[in-house]
DNA sequence: GTTGCATAGTAACATTTGTTACATAGCAAA
DNA sequence: TTTGCTATGTAACAAATGTTACTATGCAAC
């Protein structure tokens, strides 16, 4: 663990630090599709990633759901940040978008480093940073753009979080993290293809030009 | 200074950090409509907002505006500790909703303290936390909410904000704040006058029953 | 191959939101 | 009072999105 967490983290944190996080963060490594975090629960433990990628989604009471960002590989950490400091219940879904690994950082560790180490709280305040702009990105795309810019923007993000030019999603996966129908977006999808840019296949979608 | 300091700020600081931010702040007293920072602005310095309210909105290039929500008087400081640490742009601009008294605080003695004061730590990861809960509601909104809902939201809001039952705004604000036109603004406002829940004046909005 | 199920295509229609265009009303300065 | 400006009301229409319902297709289990 040790290596994998210098080679993410080695440039970020001084040896004391990185010390600390192996003697007492846990790793863990997810299959895609794992469920890190549900709407509700009680959070304790902050998450770095060590690689993969996670999807945190936001779900309303009436099952409503959308998808808010991708969180990445290097990439920091949270929003869960956030969740932790109080003890209040989650406000979003975790969901591993790729076969991930990850270490989970007790609370009070998380805690005690802030006052600690400058490197620290500095990767903190970063993170909020970075979440923050992300969450004005995904409110300037259901705010100014229509679908069809959504949906282009979604299949951009997608392949490029996948690093793949083949996207594996069913419309109807789509149409939840987009919250919208399945036959909208079978119908836009559609008329991508038609423009040449996308071709369609069951269960998966092949990027020709965006 | 120190005494409208200590009313709003007394319980959450110590002694010497007021003492600090008394010496390094700069006190602020601005009118309704007052352009606090404006997108594209470098931000320097933090606002610690003593009484008042300010308006957060987000623009995007295209002219299209929408508002992100309000910071309150005792209520902590922006997201605009998030545009400090970079020496990044502003991403959104804030303008006083109501006569608003802050006192700024230069990023370095921002940065200095973090390391310093625990209070300060924690009063700014809580700052944090308020406002990307506060974004995630927004998001909520526009999101899940169709317009009549998002519009009673906003009433509800500004009401609040502003303490007050009638409301001082042209429809064209209105739209303006929800992203939306004119025309369809006064189309829901004069639906809720009809169900007797607020009475629509020049320039006002009276409040009935929301 | 046949069956069954999940996925995708598509038409027709409903609803919501946005747009244009014009009429009316309130208010203040001349 | 008249004039002029801003704000509001409203109809008619356009566009975007959502819904329903049904068909077709791909794939896997049998």
């Amino acid at each position: 663990m040790i290596q994998d967490l210098k080679n993410s983290y080695g440039d970020l944190f001084e040896d004391d630090l990185l010390a600390e996080i192996n003697q007492f963060g846990t790793y863990k490594d997810v299959p895609e599709g794992y469920k890190l975090i549900e709407i509700g629960n009680y959070i304790k433990s902050m998450p770095l990633l060590i690689s993969g990628a996670i999807k945190i989604m936001r779900d309303d009471d009436d099952g409503d759901e959308l998808l808010l960002y991708f969180l990445e590989s290097g990439d920091t950490c949270a929003m869960t940040l956030t969740c932790c400091l109080g003890t209040t219940k989650s406000e979003i879904r975790a969901i591993a978008e790729l076969p991930t690994k990850l270490i989970m950082i007790p609370i009070e560790k998380m805690e005690e480093w802030t006052g600690k180490y400058k490197s620290w709280r500095n990767f903190v305040f970063e993170s909020y940073h970075t979440r923050l702009m992300e969450m004005l990105e995904t409110i300037d795309s259901i705010a100014f753009l229509k679908m069809d810019e959504r949906l282009l923007k979604y299949l951009r993000d997608k392949s490029k979080i996948n690093n793949y030019d083949t996207i594996f999603s069913t419309h109807q996966e789509i149409a939840y993290e987009l919250h919208t129908s399945r036959v909208v977006i079978s119908r836009l999808l559609k008329k991508l293809e038609n423009q040449g840019k996308i071709k369609l296949n069951r269960n998966n979608i092949k990027i020709i030009s965006l």
